[in-house]
DNA sequence: TCGCCCTGTGTGACTATGTCACCGACGCGC
DNA sequence: GCGCGTCGGTGACATAGTCACACAGGGCGA
């Protein structure tokens, strides 16, 4: 078991690498995501601290490889233990093992979002919910076009156009790298009920 | 613990419905799929022999309720174990928890490809993958137009476009609700590279 | 300070996919 | 043979994705 730090931006895990160990986040997000041959890539999910990893999950109990990327968003405090230690913890500790099953089932209900999020709603409705969920409690977001296009499965000029359209209706103001919440109400209905 | 019959074509579990114990099927195939508010619907994963629900674990882990909808495609054996005793042979029994480990990551796997499919890859591309699938080892499948939207996530209308492109080009043939594949070679070579 | 250059953004033009509607074909039961 | 429900083909249009290009902002070195 150690702790470590790491910078914003360091690289955790690429496709097709093999794991060392179970990574737990102590502090900051782990953002994962997938990315095609055609460079289209998605945002799978965040590890914030309490969660776990799931990619790290499945290389240790089936002894599978990252299908994904894993990227710190922030500067990260994690800990990584190794298989043996997880499996030994797996086993007797009771209250770890209850955790983690939590985790694993949280990853599962968010997977299963995001697969109905991009098979079954529109780009309007995803990029209102991405905008609210980027948010958080403040009013501005630092993310580029891109950025958001990789957050929703979609291509920078999709978000680019409807980024506009937004801004048309006044619910948000865009300056370049940031983007302002202006209607959050007129957002959340969008996010719910566009189809 | 108990064994019990369902003939095929049964609603196993709908959205928002509480479950009442940990799901194992012996014999036959559950299909898992979300549906819409618009009616769109699709397919994420099927639970077979040795596989476990997924849906099921989210409930018992963390008193979830069911999000997605489970109907049995074949007759099913199957067996229901009650919460508790899922609890005590997580805790007791290592082979059973080696399995269901197993079983999780296997299906997370699942839900990370369909991700990558639906948000990152053609139509042509995925109903290759699709037809492939289903087929299996025999040349022939059972399945309307409006099955196989829903395999991909799609819509009847561009399944039925597309269908009649692949007959086109002499890779399938169509007769009602059935398709014969005429090279597969082709189609596989479709499945991966299409873009 | 000027100008270069990289990144980010806006936009037109075109293709691909999804939606809606309708019609005709098929199969089944009466 | 007829009625009826399901299935499949297709046109017309709406939405989303792709590609290419122009230009704006801002950092940084000459």
């Amino acid at each position: 078991m150690s702790a470590m730090q790491v910078p914003a931006g360091t690289v955790l895990f690429r496709p097709d690498a093999e794991c060392t160990g179970f990574v737990v986040v102590h502090r900051g997000s782990v953002k994962v995501s997938l990315t095609a041959e055609n460079g289209r890539e998605i945002v799978l999910y965040r590890v914030r601290p309490g969660g776990i990893c799931l990619q790290t999950f499945g290389c240790l109990v089936n002894g599978s490889r990252y299908s994904a990327e894993g990227v710190a968003e922030t500067d990260l405090e994690l800990e990584v233990i190794p298989v043996g230690e997880f499996r030994r913890r797996v086993a007797e500790d009771a209250p770890f093992r209850e955790q983690l099953f939590s985790a694993v089932a949280a990853r599962f209900a968010d997977l299963e979002r995001l697969v109905e999020d991009v098979a079954l709603s529109s780009v309007a409705e995803r990029l209102a919910r991405a905008l609210l969920r980027l948010a958080g409690d403040g009013p501005v977001i630092d993310a580029t076009h891109e950025a958001l296009a990789t957050e929703i499965g979609s291509a920078r000029a999709v978000v680019s156009r409807q980024l506009g359209a937004f801004q048309r209706d006044g619910l948000i103001e865009i300056t370049r790298g940031h983007i302002t919440l202006r209607n959050r109400a007129d957002l959340q209905a969008l996010a719910h009920l566009a189809e």
